[in-house]
DNA sequence: AAGTCGGGGGC
DNA sequence: GCCCCAGACTT
């Protein structure tokens, strides 16, 4: 099914000056004056860069960039990096499936490719956490391969210009196809710059259409209401779950973590014992001896439920049961894998 | 095609 | 509160 009425190409040109005036100074990327001095961005960086901003702000990832390339220069240092480490780096950021992928993906590229990343999109898309959207962008901002790079931003320009009937998610390959009929020799600055684009000026909530490069062929424009545009498909409502966390602490104070299993919600990543998390509140089941005390709520959201913590902590001398987790000094549960949700948990607690 | 997978910033 | 963010992976 088509859904762009009259495709035509993309004023490419307009975009790039555009982009030559304004495009935003990243830590990770490299000016359209100093690619035109022949300048090359790092893939590394570059890789680094995109796994991070998956589905994440750049105010977010600024300062985790910064550390991993302090911690790892390159990218045979973070495969030579156990997986624990890493962890513990990206703890905070979310999403933690793509701090696995990125380490799998540093050691193939080091086993498979001598350390170097492949320069087509082609070969960067069977690396583990390398999708359609972060293969394109890899090569074509390193290498100014032609592909079309389709991110968010992107999809909501394009959505706008092509004044899109459907949801994105219905159209994506057309507008994928489409788009990389208009992708310059520029290719890696045409696609930062329709990043920058969406994020400065086609933004979600406001259009400022009078500054906008590709207005004269925008159809979103021409029905009055661009931001009409994308079509949101309708949203399921987020289910509650309910639950109680235990934080457990010996004679010498020091707290009871352990690893959470390999596989699902925060995978790998080190927690607090809790019960299981259900759609009902049952009564406390506490995991040893003590004199447990009740520290109130927290309240953490996921992407597809809620989640209500009912906290509690005791000091614990029958430890004897607990032998699957270690015991942290507080002090020290800065070096720990602890995804936010545990982090609110232990504040509940005054730790 | 739909569900799973975090967390925060902006409004 | 709600929306969305330089998406990938699984089923």
């Amino acid at each position: 099914m088509l859904h762009l009425s009259a495709p035509h190409p993309l004023d490419s040109a307009a975009v790039l000056a555009w982009y030559d005036r304004h495009a935003r100074t990243l830590p990770w990327r490299t000016s359209p004056q100093q690619r035109a001095q022949g300048a090359r961005p790092d893939p590394y960086s570059v890789w680094l860069s995109e796994v991070m901003l998956q589905q994440t702000t750049v105010a977010a990832v600024a300062r985790y960039f910064a550390r991993f390339i302090e911690l790892w220069p390159t990218v045979a240092d973070l495969a030579a990096a156990p997986l624990e480490a890493v962890l513990v780096e990206w703890a905070g950021l979310g999403y933690y499936a793509r701090a696995r992928n990125l380490h799998a993906c540093a050691v193939a590229v080091v086993d498979r490719y001598g350390g170097v990343f492949p320069d087509r999109a082609e070969g960067l898309r069977t690396l583990p956490g390398i999708g359609p959207y972060t293969a394109a962008a890899i090569a074509a901002i390193c290498h100014d391969e032609p592909v079309a790079v389709l991110d968010g931003n992107v999809e909501r320009v394009l959505a706008r210009y092509h004044a899109l009937p459907v949801p994105v998610r219905e159209a994506k390959e057309e507008l994928r196809s489409n788009l990389r009929c208009s992708v310059p020799v520029r290719a890696g600055d045409f696609a930062q710059a329709l990043m920058d684009l969406g994020a400065t000026v086609c933004a979600p909530r406001s259009a400022l259409c009078m500054l906008c490069p590709l207005e004269p062929g925008c159809a979103g424009v021409r029905t009055g209401n661009p931001t009409g545009y994308p079509i949101k498909p309708s949203k399921a409502d987020r289910p509650i779950r309910y639950g109680h966390a235990y934080v457990m602490r010996d004679g010498g104070g020091d707290i009871y973590l352990r690893t959470r299993p390999d596989k699902g919600l925060l995978a790998k990543m080190t927690e607090v014992p809790t019960s299981d998390w259900t759609a009902a509140l049952v009564e406390p089941s506490y995991p040893a001896a003590g004199d447990w005390r009740h520290h109130g709520q927290v309240v953490h959201v996921f992407t597809h439920f809620r989640l209500e913590l009912e906290v509690w902590s005791a000091i614990v001398s029958d430890t004897a049961a607990l032998a699957d987790g270690w015991w942290a000094e507080p002090r020290d549960t800065g070096r720990e894998a602890l995804p936010t949700l545990f982090r609110k948990v232990l504040a509940s607690v005054g730790l």
